[in-house]
DNA sequence: CCAGACGTTGTT
DNA sequence: GTCTGG
DNA sequence: CCAGACGTTGTT
DNA sequence: GTCTGG
């Protein structure tokens, strides 16, 4: 599960890991928190090549009549998200990276819950597996969201928690992109939990998840 | 045929 | 939009 | 995901 | 407890 992440790195250093040009100023962000912009790199049609680009948090699925409906659709299984009408039609053409530096998890204690951040051992951004939709209300404004995929948690997250969003690594960024590419037997085998021994995983105080201060 | 569902968690 | 249930 | 709110009418 | 907003 990953429902809230880090973006602290600057546009320069995503830029160059992503190989798009046009990453604009990232403010840096501890808490990023669904149905909040992410910045997501995604398959340019026009460029025929990477844009870099902010979405929504938390997919619409293009025939929703309410857009909150994606408030809760900030995950979707890895297991499942080829099948599923909400996920299917944009595993197939709509996926993308979502950058994080980062992401917390909270592991359930017998008194309360105690939040923590991982990343991997080596710092600097990662992807997430992502999606992304287009949604058009009636008269409202289109809106473009997305979710992070998750799968079974390696050996550092199974303590903290049953799932973990799926972090693709750079060798694998060029098959997530590619829309041409839609076969789950080629796909699928992509979603896999993140080695344990590049990760690491450390407690933090629940204070920073506050709204209000004080 | 139309009406209604369509998702993720976690908790019971 | 597309599938399922009635 | 967590934090914070948690009402009343009437109308569709 | 459960829902909404971020």
């Amino acid at each position: 599960m990953c429902g809230r992440f880090i973006l602290t790195s600057a546009a320069e250093v995503v830029a160059e890991l992503f190989d798009v040009a046009d990453v604009p100023t990232l403010t840096p962000r501890q808490n990023i928190c669904p149905t909040e912009a992410v910045g997501a790199v995604v398959f340019d049609a026009e460029a025929s090549g990477r844009g870099f680009r902010g979405l929504r948090w938390g997919l619409i699925p293009s025939w929703a009549k309410d857009p909150n409906i994606g408030a809760r659709m900030f995950n979707a299984r890895a297991e499942t998200v080829a099948e599923k009408p909400s996920f299917r039609s944009a595993f197939k053409a709509r996926r993308c990276l979502v950058v994080a530096d980062g992401f917390y998890e909270w592991k359930k204690l017998d008194r309360g819950k105690q939040p923590h951040r991982i990343g991997l051992s080596e710092g600097g951004p990662f992807a997430f597996a992502g999606l992304w939709e287009h949604w058009q209300g009636g008269d409202g404004e289109p809106i473009d969201s997305c979710t992070i995929i998750t799968t079974e948690p390696n050996e550092l997250l199974a303590p903290i928690h049953e799932r973990m969003p799926v972090i693709l690594p750079p060798e694998d960024y060029a098959v997530w992109l590619d829309p041409e590419i839609r076969e789950a037997s080629v796909l699928q085998p992509l979603l896999r939990s993140y080695p344990a021994e590049a990760m690491t995983a450390q407690p933090v105080d629940s204070a920073r998840f506050r709204r209000k201060p004080g």
